[in-house]
DNA sequence: CGGGATCCGGCTTGATACTG
DNA sequence: CAGTATCAAGCCGGATCCCG
């Protein structure tokens, strides 16, 4: 009574991201992937041009932003506003949904750097009783 | 003032994942990758053994699974003790730490779990406005 | 059972160049 | 500016064999 198949049968849940075939698995590695974490924690402070965007995201290529967006955006978590001008305007911003997700990712995300020391140490004392082999 | 840069220095933080060398990445990384997400998630229970660990994570191969466990290990997320009986028999589970960041990602993971029908709706619609292309 | 070591095919990623 | 197209490199992940 502690597998996760079973927590998603007792509450009912269609959706299970511990299954293989699920969905909701890929929607997660969206929202988790490399770039997919850091395109949605800066767009949560408000909407951003695409190279405003790969600014913020350090390191990002274009291709890889692009795809992202696209990603997140056909799962309803980004909306893309193309203004016909020239030179091109592309605003990107989240919808309700990608706010939701994004403030839960960012909760993740600053407990992260928050603890940065102690997963430095953690390494540290790692790769000394081990690294001495 | 809106760049994350300045967030962080605003906020006096040593550690900013938008950063590209900043050593938080691979740990949220570490975290939000496809797989380790899945075990710190199926961790989050209770402690479990290697293979019982594997059938919960679905999909998972013996090598990513291991490669996982160590990185998370070595973050001080996870902890790995292994009792020299015979046949072997090695428990994992989270630390303290481990235990914070795998609210946090449940957190996130239940919400995406329940929300998937919206996401699936809105994949719907995009594919098919630009689909028909 | 709980892995490590190795090999290898394929998908992902990252430069680069090009377009509207 | 905001991307797409193309191509090479590399990492991911599976399969296999091995050990304690």
């Amino acid at each position: 009574m502690n597998s996760t198949q079973e927590r998603a049968e007792e509450q009912d849940l269609p959706f299970n991201v511990f299954a293989k075939a699920c969905p909701s698995r890929g929607t997660l590695e969206h929202v988790t992937g490399r770039w997919g974490a850091l395109a949605l924690g800066a767009l949560h402070e408000g909407s951003l041009r695409f190279n405003e965007l790969r600014r913020r995201v350090d390191g990002v290529s274009e291709k890889m932003l692009s795809q992202t967006l696209h990603a997140l955006e056909r799962d309803g978590l980004v909306l893309r506003e193309a203004q016909p001008t020239n030179p091109p305007r592309v605003d990107y911003e989240l919808t309700p949904l990608g706010h939701e997700v994004a403030e839960r990712l960012l909760s993740l995300i600053h407990f992260v750097e928050g603890n940065m020391e102690d997963v430095l140490a953690a390494r540290q004392r790692y790769d000394d009783t081990r690294g001495g082999r």
